[in-house]
DNA sequence: GTGAAAGCGCTAACAT
DNA sequence: ATGTTAGCGCTTTCAC
């Protein structure tokens, strides 16, 4: 592993004629060196192709310029969307980025973290997760660590989260106006804090609509396509007459709407159907699915401030940031067939090529 | 950076009374030591929250069981599968992953090429990419590189891809069988080696089957959802007269299809569409997308294979592997209105829960 | 401005 | 079985 007859830069020094000092000092100020022993320098550095040795100047440096991001799920567009914003303003950091996929497991994610403290990191950004908690109270007394959409109360560190409850209360307040008034949470995976949250939030909303709200209103399924079907089915099986259905996620809206599609239930018509987290592919399938703006992109990327700025100063107070979720009403909520389609309000904000989201 | 004061090997040492490479050898092989020793030393470690530093262990072993993944987009299903897929099985091994997204940048993809020399990795899997070509010759001389779908005639490296040319001749056999027999490609961006191959074959494969063929049939876009649509509108303006289309890939596929549900043109009645690459979407859509299965999770895993068999015969042979294309009929293609509707043939296969493979 | 030399924390060969 | 010691390749005082 590894490699082999390596060059040094004890050779460079040798074949320049100067001191290995002097070779360190071209490769990390460039300024102190006279202009003819720098070029004599880089000449031979040219020519060898010499590289310096990540691992002896990490351990000279106690810096490995690379973070890790945890995500539970790479496969869900939301998520990649956040490590793609990650990636991209880390590296123009000259940060590298260490992805660990939990697959949403959390043992994984444990294992993870208690890892993580012998590893070439300086820094760790976990996005969400299983919901359990997990201490980051030890890992960030060696390095810095940023929490993405995971609740958490007992780790001292930054956090951005996305506003469940102002999410909860437009989506409910949306389908209430456009006549879908018995409305069910399919939600994710029980236990999961942020289901929590977003079931708590979802029943609050509804009672300040005052709309009926009962706990059977409250599937709580899985995070992922095929859970959306399963929560479906659950649903219907309650006989509530529901006609209009909030998903914790896009990704479960999305089953939700494929087996509906399949029972023959017409959306917007017979029933409404609503994400929660702005997937790309929302715009995409058919109907076009209401959801709530979530910026991905930017979220990864303000991590990447949040980071970046404990690095500089370590004592800053600690950051809690909430993120409001703008309303993006699409086709699935359109109203139900007696009402009539009503054209969406403005204010709706949809991403140009979601699939390439490569902004600043 | 880092952190701060340290616990060393030294540290350890002198509080359990033994010298350090004890501890090195508690550590590494705690074979070799007395049980009382090891007990102690152990001990000491646990009350001491010792972890060995991992630069100096690197600088030591010249091996930082870390592995470098480059992909052009990791928001493309089929590339954050593959990523899935090599994670996953990386993890077994105790290998973590450095993640490139290269965000279909040519300039970033040799940027991250050149810098891998100076990075902490033992090794490269590079998938895809802009389509240009990069030589790995250079970077394959220190650590092994592994190439995924990156069609490549400079590099002497393990090579693992899928085979264009069965892929194509299954697709247009399928759409010709179903009846669509005015065929066009809607192909990604032009001068990509990868569309370049499949409009190759692509011709090859309506040759045989003794279908019209001109150039004007392929079209040339992207490889994003919103490319499909771009495409399409091209497509059309040609005026061909055409009653199937294959996409390159699925996500180009979706775009096509949203497109045309858009203009109003019934799919598969009027117009039948396939895709390529089996993303875990093309269930979900409506109509269901006709494919080709690409196992990605398995092609993920099969590359890392081929990395630490390389860690363990440097000197093996090249390895050159296709993977052929199954096909998954569904209902995009499932003959124009006139013909109507054909139930599925045998053979085809699906995922059950594509959000969530964590299989083996 | 430049060189000599002392680490950084660990592993492994060598000696006991 | 265990300790001593010499590196691994680089950065960084500290003299000159």
């Amino acid at each position: 592993m590894g490699s082999k007859n390596r060059i040094t830069i004890k050779e460079v020094a040798q074949r320049a004629g100067v001191s290995i000092a002097t070779v360190s000092r071209v490769l990390n100020n460039p300024e102190s060196v006279t202009d003819e022993k720098r070029e004599r320098v880089r000449g031979v550095i040219e020519q060898l192709h010499f590289n310096p040795d990540p691992a002896a100047r990490a351990l000279s440096n106690r810096s490995f310029k690379t973070i890790a991001v945890m995500v539970p799920n790479i496969i869900n567009p939301v998520f990649s969307l956040i490590v793609r914003g990650i990636i991209h303003s880390l590296d123009k950091n000259n940060f590298d980025v260490l992805l660990y996929d939990t697959e949403e497991d959390f043992g994984r994610e444990q294992q993870v973290v208690s890892g993580l403290v012998q590893k070439m990191v300086d820094g760790l950004i976990a996005v969400a997760g299983t919901g359990k908690e997990i201490s980051f109270t030890e890992l960030s007394k060696r390095i810095p660590v940023v929490l993405i959409d995971r609740p958490d109360n007992v780790s001292p560190v930054d956090k951005l989260s996305v506003d469940d409850r102002e999410g909860m209360h437009t989506l409910v307040a949306h389908m209430a106006e456009r006549g879908y008034t018995r409305i069910a949470l399919v939600n994710g995976t029980k236990g999961n804090i942020s289901a929590n949250s977003r079931a708590r939030y979802f029943q609050q909303a509804l009672e300040e609509q005052g709309l009926p709200c009962s706990p059977e209103q409250i599937v709580y399924s899985g995070w992922t396509l095929a859970y959306g079907k399963i929560g479906l089915n659950e649903l219907l099986s309650r006989n509530l007459n529901v006609n209009g259905i909030i998903c914790a996620t896009d990704i479960i809206a999305m089953g939700v709407m494929h087996a509906a599609a399949e029972l023959g239930i017409s959306i917007p018509g017979d029933m409404g159907v609503a994400g929660f987290d702005n997937s790309p592919l929302g715009e995409y399938v058919s109907p076009t699915l209401t959801t709530l703006q979530y910026s991905s992109i930017e979220i990864g990327k303000e991590s990447v401030r949040a980071i970046l700025r404990r690095f500089e100063e370590p004592g800053a107070s600690l950051l809690k940031q909430t993120y409001s979720l703008p309303l993006i009403a699409r086709q699935s909520t359109q109203g139900p067939a007696s009402s009539g389609s009503v054209s969406p309000p403005g204010g709706t904000q949809e991403a140009q090529d979601p699939w390439k989201e490569t902004d600043s």
